[in-house]
DNA sequence: TCATTTGGTTTTAATTTGCAACCAATATAT
DNA sequence: ATATATTGGTTGCAAATTAAAACCAAATGA
């Protein structure tokens, strides 16, 4: 892994657990079910120095559990925990940019569809209580409880830009 | 940037772009209105060497359009495209999940709120078309148009796995 | 005219990546 | 019981990338 990232920012903290090449390939590959090392290994095409590292970080976070699936063996599997599926959404919403942009659409690899209609997935969207689709201008960032000083100045400063 | 992915799929192709421990920081310092690059080096801690290779990358991806703010001379503005623009949801996604898992409820540095009651912004969530929040079950991946036979196979595994 | 700022480039050391060979322990086949 | 295959790595090393510091040309400001 590069760098720590030591601000304190969410989209930082994300990074010093998912900000190199292949985590979220790790992830995908989780979700598709695949379990074992050599699977992961064989569907991303990552080196198994690199994957192991990665597991190893997936499991400290709590995004993995490590499951001996033989007895005091060599064998393990590697399963989404409660904290790895709440990566759902952060997932579907890389997937969807994938294929509008990076793709374009009638160019989608993996379509994601609604099981009960057989419909595209809607794109994930910020919205309001009672349903409505809000724009950038709708949503306000402003410093939380665990914001540093160097934090609450930015925000003042983004306010200060962007208005 | 480390190996480039070349399998077909919406996430890899995502990493591609920023599958590396500075780009979204970079995207971050966009939508907060950072323009400079020395402003975008001094909000992220990122060596000047990387992030005029990643300014690059994003200018040459459509997501970022450098504008020349003087004559003729070497000074830039750095703003997002519409493309850009489009990587709203992706990184209130991230932004949400660094939020609480990263950080934790009552320890948060940057809050996401909803501009008009000043509550904070729901979770991004899949939704149907009748605004029915969805579940993973709920989803299915298909292989798409843009999909090779390796894709096409592996979500076939994926299905077999996950049924 | 001089000083400062901007957006880099270059050099170099440190770190990471990626490949291939190798390994110990377990599971399977004979 | 023994040999072979599998699993999940580790190790060594070369290549690539990162990061820091020094340096630079051109534009802008004093």
């Amino acid at each position: 892994m590069a760098k720590r990232h030591t601000h304190t920012c969410p989209i930082a903290g994300v990074l010093n657990i998912f900000g190199d090449n292949w985590t979220w390939l790790v992830i995908r590959e989780a979700f598709y079910g695949a379990t074992r090392f050599s699977e992961i290994q064989r569907n991303t095409g990552i080196a198994k120095n690199v994957l192991s590292d990665r597991l190893d970080v997936l499991v400290n976070e709590g995004i993995l559990a490590r499951e001996d699936v033989g007895e005091n063996g060599t064998r393990y599997a590697y399963r989404l925990t409660a904290k790895g599926e709440s990566l759902h959404p952060v997932l579907l919403a890389l997937h969807q940019w994938g294929n509008e942009h990076v793709y374009g659409p009638g160019n989608e690899p993996v379509l994601l569809l609604e099981r009960a209609t057989g419909k595209p997935l809607q794109p994930l969207a910020p919205t309001s209580r009672n349903g409505r689709r809000l724009t950038r201008a709708d949503i306000l960032t402003r410093p939380g409880p665990g914001a540093s000083k160097a934090t609450v100045r930015r925000l003042a400063e983004a306010d200060a830009s962007l208005a």
